[in-house]
DNA sequence: GTAACCTAGCATACTTAGTAAACTGTCCGT
DNA sequence: ACGGACAGTTTACTAAGTATGCTAGGTTAC
């Protein structure tokens, strides 16, 4: 039994503590303040101490990547395939979106970790045992999670004019450059996405559904 | 005039032969291998020359960014949209596997440069000109960017397992793994992948098709 | 023709990274 | 009490980006 009823100032350091400290750090402050310095000072420690608990700081990003995929919502088997796969594809997004640097690591990491590998295979199970065949759940698969991943990836990267309220600064920038009158249909958008009844979520829905309806029809070749 | 005509043993460095060459840089050596010293050294000078010609690191990223961007096929206003929007989507792809390194720098960029507001207006541009409507429009253009960014993403990320030639010891070191016991689905998906028959290029084309087609379907409401 | 000056490239040096190596202090079992 | 295991620290090395000031060669103004 370890004493520790007294007012500990500092609770002992565990490498599941570290992961989730430097989670926090990149969403407060951007993957790029996520520093073996910044990480030990957030958790009152020098930078060296990490390194008692993890090997080095690719393994902290292996293990938030690991943290941030173990959030998305799995499908159990029982649930039917299109639901399941609605649920976790915005389960996916939102969670992406709440760590929006974390996609930039997926790319990086060569290898999956355990989350990852429970993520695909549940995915693959609820597509199997909803009668899908090997082919078709693999179809599924790749467009739904390359859906996700690009969506979310143009969300951050158009965000500059997506998320910004109508008539801000920065959207307003875009469209005064000069050389936008060289682009019309882009101002047009523009526009139009700046309007009120316009939504990058129901935009993510919207292509959602039409693949899942695709997929659907692929799926059961007669029957309607 | 310059006078130019003797055997220059180092023609001048210019923007343009920067990013060249950082291009070049991180197709051969990966973006980590992309450091000023080492760019300058490919361009046979000090690092802190190339600041005379570039403003800083980032302005070479958005720089290179631009550049693998503008190696995109543009669609043009008269071909068919579908035809148009295959093409380019196919392109993309190709550009970007070619330097697979580039998606991580996509989202890291804040703005848009000229490159890809040409190629986003003219994506937008053949849509409308063929009839389409601004909202349809607009939903095609996210689904295929996403689906062509997020596909590229997971062929990077899942390289380990689908680009090494069956029996490959990256492949079998994933299917050996103790733990692959736990992962019955993703063992059947990872033998199917390594058959012959199948091709992550034919899984790009097959979902990129059902794509197009139901948009094809949704934006032409009851012919067909 | 020469002096002022512009400019590409260079040398130096500062700051912040990641991390290796060796050290310190505490606590626990013998 | 002692010896080791182990968490955390100190110091220091390497590599990155880049600010600052220098130099040399060419250009331009008189």
């Amino acid at each position: 039994m370890t004493t520790r009823d007294d007012s500990s100032p500092r609770p002992p350091l565990t490498t599941d503590r570290v992961l989730r400290a430097a989670v926090d750090l990149a969403d407060r402050d951007g993957l790029s303040a996520l520093t073996m310095r910044r990480l030990g000072s957030e958790l009152g420690v020098e930078a060296m101490s990490l390194y008692k608990h993890v090997a080095n700081k690719e393994a902290i990003l292996d293990g938030v990547v690991e943290h941030i995929v173990g959030q998305i919502e799995i499908p159990d088997e029982e649930t039917p395939w299109k639901e399941a796969m609605r649920r976790r594809a915005v389960s996916a997004r939102q969670v992406l979106a709440d760590h929006s640097w974390a996609i930039g690591l997926l790319e990086t990491r060569g290898s999956m970790g355990q989350a990852t590998m429970r993520y695909l295979d549940a995915i693959l199970g609820n597509l199997r045992s909803a009668g899908i065949s090997l082919e078709n759940a693999v179809h599924a698969f790749w467009l739904l999670d390359s859906y996700v991943y690009g969506h979310v990836i143009q969300e951050t990267s158009l965000s500059p004019v997506s998320t910004s309220p109508p008539g801000t600064q920065s959207t307003a920038g875009l469209l005064e450059q000069a050389t936008m009158a060289e682009y019309p249909n882009l101002v047009e958008v523009a526009e139009h996405a700046m309007g009120s009844e316009y939504s990058v979520d129901r935009e993510f829905q919207y292509g959602l559904d039409l693949i899942l309806d695709a997929l659907e029809q692929a799926a059961t070749p007669a029957a309607g």
